[in-house]
DNA sequence: CATAACTTGCTGGCTAACAAGCAAGCTGAT
DNA sequence: ATCAGCTTGCTTGTTAGCCAGCAAGTTATG
């Protein structure tokens, strides 16, 4: 809490950083509680400003709810771009840009956990209507593109890269958000380090089940 | 929309009947709207009773969820007991167990998406405080009890079940959740049939890498 | 059998709390 | 002095929960 002085201690006045403090705390309310319990006011305290002040920013709480979901997914297709890249430059074989992707990917998403919580809200219809799928879809292409480039699969196998893709994302999501519902109630312990270390692995043994068979793969470097 | 009519036609009266009306309502709107999204009001309009009834026979919205709740947990305890059950009685090889349940599994979600949802939501938070712990937990421990048990797996190897499990819930839920976002930002169709076949083929063939190599199984009767 | 006394299911009016959005106003920076 | 940045008061609408009441049954009593 910072800023909760009630005595207005003269801020610098600086727009660009008001908009984006306030950004960030609709981001934070929104992935946490969900676009229907969270109030503006709210919104404006996290934020450390008023409570009109989001409202002066963006007209309207689905204007900014609009802006955030905005935001996150031009990170989202910054990330996958910067992934594509950095895969093809390594121009290692399959089976060792899935592992590399495979990690990179489950670090992304624990490091960006409100990110994933406002997907799987809008998922679930969170502010019908309001959800920006021409943004999603561009992120969703550009990965099966980027994925299947980084596989070096044909384009006739697209169909395959979907699954894949699908799969990853549905494993590396699953464990952030059931974390303290079903992990827990299975018995895992979402915090604990080697919970996450062995999740990757078995990741990746799963999916290196999805690529074509090619034989073992005769390059053999360091096994990392 | 079952009994519009304004003049209230002489409905029986039968509480059990109600009760049952008011909570197949709330199951379907907080599954649909989510829990600050929908109002007791609108509850009662579904159920084809007053704005007063739910609170009535549940005496808060908070309560009334709770119920909702319970009653989805018990009826999935069930379907993993009964799916538990028949695993055992079949007496089929790992492999094949591991199949035929990720096609129950696969229907059973796709049968009932409420309870998917509902689920879903409560990992995101719903409605902090209210969830049902302890209920979760049992079906959790019971679910991992199970497929150790079809899977032939020692309670040593309770981990590698676990990372199964999670995995299975994983890869079935995640395209009936994302049907409209994700499934469909990356190129595929969630309803055509298709699609769910070859879902059900790829999480399967992921699913089968994880199990202990065993050599490759002898039992080979029909390939299904 | 009849009817009075009582219980239970269900309704709708009321209220207090809260939220979104608007508009008027204050204030620091240029 | 002007105007963008920001706050505060107000209006309007929505909702949860309370409560009084009514009517459909049910039990007790003659």
């Amino acid at each position: 809490m910072p800023q909760t002085s009630a005595a207005p201690i003269a801020r610098p006045r600086d727009a660009e950083r008001t908009r984006t403090a306030v950004l960030d705390a609709a981001e934070t309310l929104f992935a946490e509680r969900g676009f229907a319990a969270t109030s503006m006011a709210e919104v404006g305290a996290v934020a450390g400003v008023s409570r009109g002040t989001p409202g002066y920013f963006f007209r309207s709480k689905a204007e900014l709810y609009r802006a955030v979901l905005d935001r996150s997914f031009a990170d989202a297709l910054e990330a996958v771009r910067a992934g594509r890249l950095r895969a093809l430059r390594s121009g290692r074989p399959a089976a060792d840009v899935l592992e590399g992707t495979v990690s990179d990917y489950v670090d992304f998403v624990a490091a960006h956990p409100a990110f994933v919580r406002l997907i799987q809200r809008e998922a679930l219809g969170e502010a019908a209507g309001i959800g920006n799928l021409p943004l999603g879809q561009a992120v969703g292409s550009e990965a099966v593109a980027a994925l299947a480039q980084a596989l070096g699969f044909s384009p006739r196998a697209r169909s395959a890269v979907m699954q894949i893709l699908l799969s990853l994302i549905a494993l590396t999501w699953f464990p952030l958000i059931h974390a303290t519902t079903l992990v827990s109630a299975i018995g895992f312990d979402a915090k604990d380090p080697r919970f996450t270390a062995a999740r990757k692995k078995h990741i990746t043994a799963l999916l290196l089940a999805a690529l074509p068979p090619r034989r073992a793969t005769p390059t053999r470097r360091s096994s990392r």
